[in-house]
DNA sequence: CCGACATACCTAGTACTACGAGGTATATAT
DNA sequence: ATATATACCTCGTAGTACTAGGTATGTCGG
């Protein structure tokens, strides 16, 4: 019996850092403040969130790493990989569905 | 300290038991295929989801159920508390904000 | 100089959800 | 008789997201 399927509406974390990292690359404590930005402060990931799916993410090949020295600081940036590309499209129509589904069920009429 | 935040794209399942529930009563079995029904079958739940989720906002005074006996089988229905109506606004509203957020951060532009 | 704060990384442990698989029982259709 | 649809249920698992911590460096104010 084939693999487990995730649970069908996690994964947002994931979404968002895959998207904005496929915009140009960039490293943890920045993605973390990213977030909070570009998502109008809606969405506010810590960094227990952001650090660990980083790491998940490059365990599975969709994000490569290289460390980087910066006024003495060790910044780790992440770049898309074409496997994290292909799993941000399989995501992002992940997302889509589940969004219109949860908007019909909310804008459907009370049928008397 | 205070009370631990559930994780914030969770409970979707949930809103859309509450959301049917608010427009009528309605039994498990009914509302595992009116889940698909309304959203055109981008989302699938399970009974294995459905009826432990049913139990534990009955559980939690979202939900009031009675039992009737329909053609030999027994139905559970369910119906919407007041405390269930306020459950719903809130979830939804969580809703919105989770959904807004995602969606701005995949229609942000790749500013170059 | 020292404390506070921002930067920048990390992990452990926990809580909770959603899920699949299975199990019971009755009615209906073949 | 057998299969399918109805209608309920629970157990065990997987996996996510979260809080709370911990380390280390640079900078700014007093």
């Amino acid at each position: 019996m084939g693999q487990t399927n995730p649970p069908f509406m996690s994964g947002v974390p994931e979404l968002l850092l895959l998207r904005l990292l496929e915009q140009r690359e960039m490293y943890g404590y920045e993605l973390v403040k990213a977030i909070r930005l570009v998502t109008s402060e809606a969405i506010a990931l810590g960094e227990g969130v952001v650090y660990p799916v980083l790491h998940s993410l490059e365990a599975g090949g969709a994000l490569r790493s290289k460390r980087k020295k910066v006024d003495g600081r060790t910044r780790v940036y992440y770049t898309l990989s074409t496997k994290g590309k292909k799993r941000l499209d399989r995501l992002q129509i992940e997302w889509q569905r589940i969004q219109s589904g949860v908007s019909a069920a909310l804008e459907a009429p009370d049928n008397a």
